[in-house]
DNA sequence: CACTTGACCTGTCCGC
DNA sequence: TGCGGACAGGTCAAGT
């Protein structure tokens, strides 16, 4: 999905547009997204207001009354879309491209939630990989989801130090991997760790614990770069997802190496991008510059 | 333990 | 035009 930039844009918005508004209708259409439990769910939600909004890697928080956490996993393709009462989304352009090609809620849409003031927000999912959970805040902290996720890069906690000291702990693990890895730095995918990897200057299957203490800080920065770049752009519209008002995102659109294959790379060194298959994911990295 | 592969789903795109 | 295969932002579990 939606890494860490999409997501962080999505609880931003959430922010805007959710807050203090109280649930007052339910409607599951894929009671798998859900966990099966229907009628839980549903009764759980009724009724609550929401309170707050934030994410934890690439899990969405929405915290209600009532103790209640509602989880949002969004995996590949799964997106969250509020509409206000007249059925407005954001102003202009391709409502229908981003949304499946339909109006919603379309068959896509897993879940669609009715606020008392008439407004909806919709979690539609194409490959239905996503999911939404209900809990207490108790509940939450000891969950498994939250509990085994990595340190959040965006925090001031998170050193170049502390990153040294992953890498140390993980030093055979292809650098590629590494990022990948949620248990160790929270919010990073595919498309962001290639393009901090080229960020970097470090090739993809270097092993973790091989960098070099100025390359430990130029990865340092590039995370710190590309993360900060991605989310003031609203995120990476690479296929399905949108920001909550159903606009796309404008990272693609300064990517340098993702779904680059054969270009030439952007630093005008004469390199070629390169896709390879890393940990069953496409890696996409400049074979010049990328050491 | 690390690493790979398949599963979960549906769609798009490309080559023949 | 049709068909098959590869591929797609993510995690899980099982096998080697």
């Amino acid at each position: 999905m939606p890494e860490l930039p999409e997501v962080e844009t999505l609880v931003r918005g959430a922010k805007q547009k959710l807050m203090g508004k109280t649930i007052k209708d339910v409607k599951v259409a894929w009671p798998k997204a859900v966990g099966g439990n229907v009628a839980g769910f549903t009764k759980t939600l009724i009724g609550k207001k929401i309170q707050g909004a934030s994410r934890r890697g690439k899990l969405i928080i929405l915290e209600l009354s009532g103790d209640v956490t509602l989880l949002t996993h969004l995996k590949l393709t799964g997106q969250l879309v509020y509409e206000d009462k007249s059925g407005k989304l954001y102003e202009g352009g391709h409502r229908e491209k981003v949304l499946y090609g339909a109006p919603l809620p379309h068959k896509f849409t897993a879940v669609e939630i009715t606020f008392s003031d008439g407004s909806k927000l919709y979690f539609n999912d194409l490959r239905k990989f996503g999911w939404m959970k209900v809990s207490d805040k108790q509940h939450v902290i000891s969950n498994k989801e939250l509990a085994e996720i990595g340190i959040e890069p965006t925090d001031k906690e998170f050193t170049k130090e502390k990153l040294q000291e992953l890498l140390n702990k993980k030093s055979k693990t292809k650098i590629k991997d590494f990022l990948m890895d949620q248990s160790l730095i929270a919010g990073l995918g595919n498309i962001y760790s290639s393009e901090i990897l080229w960020e970097a200057k470090i090739a993809p299957k270097r092993p973790a614990g091989d960098l070099k203490p100025a390359e430990v800080g130029e990865l340092y920065r590039a995370i710190g770069k590309v993360l900060e770049m991605a989310i003031k752009l609203g995120g990476s519209s690479e296929s399905t997802y949108v920001r909550l008002d159903g606009s796309k995102g404008n990272f693609m659109d300064y990517a340098k190496v993702y779904q680059k294959e054969g270009n030439p790379c952007a630093r005008g060194d004469g390199g070629k991008i390169k896709r390879e298959k890393i940990g069953g994911r496409s890696a996409f990295w400049c074979p010049v510059c990328q050491k």
